[in-house]
DNA sequence: TGAATTTGACCCTTG
DNA sequence: GCAAGGGTCAAATTC
């Protein structure tokens, strides 16, 4: 119960959390479910982690409301089994995951984490992700009747992508602080859950675009997440938006901060605070060095 | 007018 | 003990 495919039970399904990240931001997405482009897997999730720790705040994990999409069973659901392998050729590679992203990252024992560091890095890479695949997508399928209601069914992801626009992760943060953090040009926010007594808090660094480059959770709701009805219940679901468009890809990277749910060295802080040249240019998998 | 955000100052931690 | 930097407070401002 230690990585997301242990969380999730299968591997599609991780497309689906990657996808899903959400976090209430725009444009994030886990470095080791990249789509086309593999990056070192190491993302994992301590068993610390409890959904209210790391998937309350971000909507996730919330199978009961999956949108049909390329990278989830329902969507090759809806068009059949046989379809999807008919169709294969819009495909969403394999992730590669490390067989070191498991429990061994999260030695047993280590309990209630009580900060969840999300460090979401941009780089300047090419878009990639689904949404630019569609004009292929629809022009090999443009005359099979059963491929134009998937097509339908992408239309309806995309709206999902652009709703997923909207910063919001299902809490209401109220910002209490903003400070030039030294040696960086990215201002950090301080954000406080604005719901009484709740501790939680979380810090988003942002560069000058605007763009989240990373997040650092503290402490867990303490209440479930409030309703609101500015969100549809699905927008506020899914995460397709993690493809979106028009922004550089993100990298992410999801700790347990706790002292004693980190990997069991102080590397893992180093790692989670390395720069976004270190994690560019090593080419050895994160995981493998932890 | 109330809620949310901004922003400078202060406090605390760390080296 | 001191300085630097991060985190928080709270008054002012904006929405």
């Amino acid at each position: 119960m230690n990585t997301f495919t242990d969380l999730l039970g299968n591997e599609e399904d991780m497309n689906l959390e990657k996808s899903s990240f959400d976090w209430g931001l725009s444009d994030i997405e886990i470095p080791n479910y990249k789509p086309f482009h593999s990056p070192p897997s190491f993302l994992s999730i301590s068993p610390s982690f409890s959904p209210s720790v790391l998937f309350d705040s971000p909507v996730l994990f919330s199978s009961s409301n999956v949108v049909p999409s390329p990278t989830t069973r329902t969507f090759a659901d809806q068009a059949s089994e046989e379809e999807g392998r008919k169709y294969s050729h819009f495909s969403f590679p394999s992730e590669t995951r490390p067989s070191t992203s498991s429990s061994s990252m999260f030695p047993e024992g280590r309990n209630s984490s009580e900060k969840l560091k999300a460090r979401v890095k941009s780089e300047s890479a090419p878009t990639q992700g689904f949404p630019q695949e569609v004009p292929r997508f629809q022009a090999n399928n443009q005359s099979n009747p059963n491929m134009q209601i998937s097509q339908m069914h992408y239309a309806q992801q995309l709206q999902y992508v652009r709703e997923q626009k909207k910063p919001d992760d299902g809490y209401n943060w109220r910002k209490y602080g903003q400070k030039q953090v030294k040696g960086s040009e990215n201002p950090r926010s301080y954000y406080k859950c604005s719901f009484p007594n709740c501790p939680t808090k979380k810090i988003i660094q942002q560069n000058l675009d605007g763009h989240i480059t990373e997040i650092v959770y503290k402490g867990n709701h303490n209440h479930l997440k409030p309703l609101s009805t500015r969100r549809s219940s699905s927008s506020s679901i899914q995460g397709i938006s993690n493809y979106s468009h028009d922004n550089a890809q993100m990298k992410s990277l999801i700790i347990s901060e706790n002292s004693s749910a980190s990997f069991g060295n102080d590397d893992f802080e180093q790692g989670s605070a390395m720069s976004n040249s270190r994690y560019e240019n090593e080419t050895e998998p994160e995981a493998k060095r932890w």
